[in-house]
DNA sequence: CCGCATCCCGGGGGATACTG
DNA sequence: CAGTATCCCCCGGGATGCGG
């Protein structure tokens, strides 16, 4: 997932949101951080089921695309903490409206039962 | 992709909707049958580089998801048309923000030189 | 505690050919 | 024209293990 870097690949804007955040967890990780800066382990903890690779492979695409800080302390024992920039804001406003479509279309309703874990994320949309 | 057909799995909206558009070609076919129905060949030939089975089964999943409407004439030769449902236009409209910021922070500044062919989609976001 | 390296698997999706 | 049927390949991403 080479993200971005495909200048004229694009044929609307969609698709190229969709390269930003098409990792299978890219969302996720966005929402988590939505509310606060993260450490890696606590953002691990924060998305059951993720691996540990794949959670630091989205990170290192999402901060090549600009959407996530990461701020690496030199202390032992050694800290990363992870924030949205203003871009990765930005973002996760303009995915505000698909979220809350897919609440009011596919959680809501016959589905309503998983808004329950829905409450472990942050602010919801 | 199973799509949709997950219930409890979602741990908010998002990622719900994203499981909706979350194949290549979705939010493109969505893009083109925002504006206008279109048969099967005119969508093909809306979407270059889209071969006819890939495009045969998002078909078939946006329809099982309810976002599109299929509608076959028995006429000879033979005609289908497809459409947006309602619920696939007010998906679209919630994809709305996020084409516009794409548009705005990917395709805008050093990209722009992508927005000619933008002109070829629909109303554009 | 943070994160990279390696191995491996499944399925999304491309190419091509065929049918009603 | 509007698909279906196969084959095949690639890579996203899961599991595990090591290094700073």
């Amino acid at each position: 997932m080479a993200t971005v870097r495909r200048p004229g690949s694009y044929v609307c804007g969609i698709d190229a949101a969709m390269d930003v955040i098409g990792g299978k967890w890219k969302v996720l990780i966005l929402w988590a951080l939505n509310e606060r800066p993260c450490r890696f382990g606590e953002l691990r903890r924060n998305l059951p089921g993720i691996t540990e690779k794949v959670l630091a492979s989205h990170l290192r695409e999402l901060e090549e695309d600009g959407i996530v800080h990461r701020e690496a302390y030199d202390e032992v024992p050694p800290r990363v903490e992870y924030s949205l920039t203003a871009l990765g804001v930005s973002l996760n406003a303009a995915l505000a409206p698909l979220g809350a479509w897919g609440r009011e279309n596919i959680l809501g309703g016959a589905y309503a039962h998983a808004s329950a874990r829905e409450t472990a994320a942050p602010t919801a949309t």
